[in-house]
RNA sequence: GGUCCCAUCGUCUAGAGGUCUAGGACAUCGGCCUCUCACGCCGAAAACACGGGUUCGAGUCCCGUUGGGACCGCCA
C-alpha cells in the first residue's frame, strides 16, 4: 500500500480562516490516521497579493491549533522553473499553445458574453494559429472540445462534466508565473500527493485539473471535496458573519482544543460523539463519515466546547494560557502556582480565557474597590461587628483552608443568627468587591489569611466611614 | 445566464428499506441543587422541503419541483 500524502496549500493573501483551518485539519487527520505525510505548500504565485505577514499569521494559526507538517512549507514562487518545464512539455506535445490575446480584449469579450447570457468562455481565437512565444503572450491549455470528464469523488461520488463546458484556460501567465489550476497539478504530481481533500468550491475546477493530469500523462490523485462552511445567512462565510480568523478566536480567549473539536464535528461525525481528544480524532477520522451538505458556522457551539475544555482542562496548563490575558489587563503575574489555584476556582465559571481574566481580577488587585450597588446593599452597618468576629475567628486559624474557614464562618453565622445569604454576600463584597464570585471559602483559601484579614479590615473602615 | 453540488429539529448531526411513536449535542424554555454566579442533574418544546414513482413496506432507492450554495479571472 502506497504511503498516504496529503497537503494544505494556503495562499498567503489573508489570515487563516475557519474554513481553511478545517480543510487543514481534515488533511492532517487523514494523513495521521493512515500514518502518512502531511505537506504544507504556500501558493504564492499571486505576487501582488501575497504578504509575509499573512504567511506568518497562517503558520501561527496552524501551530496554535497543533497541526504540524512533515514537509514544507514549499513555496510555489521558488518552483517557477518546474512549472515552465511542464508547460513546455505540453507545448511540445501540442497540448498547449501560445496565446496573444490581451487582457483587455478578453475582458471585453467576457462582458459581452455575460451580457448575452452566454457562458463567458475563451473563444479559442489563438488555439489553432500556431503562434510563437512573444512579449506578454500566455500559454493556454488545449482543452478537448467534446467528451466527458468524470470526477470520482470520495465524498460526492461520481460527478460528470461535459468537456465542451470547459475552455482553454491559461496555464502560464505573461510574467512566467503559473496559474492556480496548473500549479496545483504540477505540485501535486511532483510532491506525490495521493489524496486531495479540499472545499467543494473546487469541485468545478477538478475536471480541468484532471484533463491536465491526462495531458501530462500522470495518474490523478484521489479527490475528496468537503462541503463548505457557510455563515448564518447560508452564504459563504465572511467577515460579515463575525470573526472568521482562527487567531481572532485565540485572542478572544478560546483554547485550541475547542476550536479543533468544533471544526472536526462540522461536517464530520462519529455516531453521537461530540467530544474528541486529538488521539481519538486521529483514530476515528475517516472520509466515509463526512456529510455532503454544507454546514453553518455556529459560534454558540464553539463557545460551549470552549467552556467544556476550560472546565475539564488541567489548571496548571490553563494558568499558563491565562497569563497573557492577565498581562493585557495590567497584571504581569509571575507566581504560576497562585494562578493555578485561581484558575481552579474559575474553571466552571468561565467560557473563555477573557472571561476568566475578568473574573480573576480581584485575586490580583492590591486594593479592591467595592462595587457601589453591592456595597450599599451588603456592607451595611450591622456587618461591621460580624466582620470583626470573623477577623477574630480567622486570625489564629491554622491551617487556613476552606474547610477551616467554613467552620469559623458557620459558627459566627449561628451565633449572630444572620441569614446565610446576607452574611455570605457581605463577606463576598468585602473580599471581592462584587456580589458574584467563586465559592466564598475557596476564595478565602486562595487569597490566603493575610489578604482576607486585610480586606475585612478595609471593609470595616469603609462601613465606618459611611456612618 | 450556464455548469456542478446539496436538502432530517433554529444550528451541528445519528439514521446505510422494516428495530423511527426519528436518537444525540448546542441554543431556547421550565424545575431541582445552592453562600452569589456558575457547574451539575431532571424535564419540555423543536425536524425527515414538496410531488410523483419503486416496494408488502421509504427519512432511507429513482424521477421531478422548489429552495439553497459554489464555480464560471493572466485570484487561489
Amino acid at each position: 500500500m502506497q504511503e498516504v500524502r496529503t497537503r494544505f496549500p494556503p495562499s498567503p493573501t489573508g489570515y487563516l480562516h475557519i474554513g481553511g483551518a478545517r480543510t487543514a485539519l481534515f488533511n492532517w487527520l487523514f494523513a495521521r490516521h493512515h500514518k502518512g505525510k502531511f505537506i504544507l505548500r504556500i501558493e504564492d504565485t499571486d505576487v501582488a497579493r501575497s504578504s509575509k505577514e499573512a504567511l506568518e499569521g497562517i503558520l501561527e494559526g496552524l501551530r496554535w491549533l497543533g497541526i504540524d507538517w512533515d514537509e514544507g512549507p514549499y513555496f510555489q514562487s521558488q518552483r517557477i522553473g518546474i512549472y515552465g518545464e511542464y508547460a513546455d512539455r505540453l507545448l511540445r506535445t501540442g497540448k498547449a499553445y501560445w496565446c496573444h490575446c490581451t487582457p483587455e480584449d478578453l475582458e471585453e469579450r467576457r462582458k459581452l458574453a455575460l451580457a448575452r447570457g452566454d457562458k463567458p468562455k475563451y473563444n479559442g481565437r489563438c488555439r489553432d494559429l500556431n503562434l510563437e512565444r512573444a512579449h506578454n503572450a500566455v500559454i493556454r491549455f488545449r482543452s478537448p472540445l467534446s467528451g466527458k470528464t468524470v470526477v470520482e469523488d470520495l465524498i460526492k461520488g461520481s460527478v460528470s462534466f461535459d468537456n465542451e463546458e470547459l475552455d482553454d484556460l491559461i496555464i502560464l501567465r505573461s510574467d512566467g508565473y503559473p496559474t492556480y489550476n496548473f500549479a496545483v497539478v504540477v505540485d501535486d504530481i511532483t510532491m506525490n500527493i495521493t489524496h486531495v481533500i479540499r472545499g467543494d468550491d473546487h469541485l468545478n475546477n477538478t475536471p480541468r485539473q484532471i484533463l491536465i493530469y491526462e495531458a501530462l500523462g500522470f495518474p490523478t490523485p484521489k479527490f475528496a471535496h468537503v462541503p463548505m462552511i457557510l455563515g448564518s445567512d447560508r452564504t459563504r462565510l465572511s467577515k460579515r458573519h463575525g470573526a472568521t480568523s482562527v487567531l481572532a478566536y485565540k485572542e478572544m480567549g478560546y483554547v485550541p482544543q475547542a476550536m479543533i473539536n468544533y471544526l472536526v464535528r462540522l461536517g464530520w461525525s462519529y455516531g453521537d460523539q461530540e467530544i474528541f481528544s486529538m488521539d481519538e480524532m486521529i483514530d476515528k477520522f475517516s472520509l466515509d463519515n463526512i456529510g455532503k451538505s454544507s454546514g453553518i458556522f455556529n459560534p454558540q457551539k464553539l463557545l460551549w466546547l470552549n467552556s467544556h475544555y476550560i472546565k475539564e482542562g488541567s489548571p496548571y496548563h490553563l494558568a499558563k494560557e491565562l497569563l497573557p490575558f492577565l498581562r493585557k489587563k495590567g497584571y504581569p503575574v509571575e507566581d504560576l502556582n497562585y494562578v493555578t489555584k485561581v484558575v481552579m476556582t474559575l474553571q466552571t465559571r468561565s467560557k473563555t480565557l477573557v472571561d476568566m481574566a475578568n473574573a480573576a481580577e480581584f485575586y490580583f488587585k492590591e486594593e479592591i474597590t467595592f462595587e457601589k450597588k453591592a456595597a450599599k446593599r451588603f456592607l451595611s452597618p450591622e456587618m461591621r461587628e460580624v466582620f470583626q468576629m470573623l477577623i477574630n475567628g480567622l486570625h489564629g486559624l491554622y491551617p487556613f483552608d476552606k474547610v477551616m474557614a467554613e467552620k469559623v464562618f458557620r459558627d459566627i453565622q449561628t451565633k449572630t443568627n444572620l441569614s446565610m445569604t446576607a452574611f455570605a454576600q457581605g463577606v463576598r463584597v468585602a473580599l471581592t468587591g462584587t456580589t458574584v464570585s467563586p465559592g466564598l471559602f475557596e476564595v478565602m483559601e486562595v487569597l490566603g489569611k493575610e489578604r482576607v484579614l486585610h480586606r475585612l479590615e478595609k471593609a470595616i473602615e469603609y462601613i465606618e466611614a459611611g456612618d
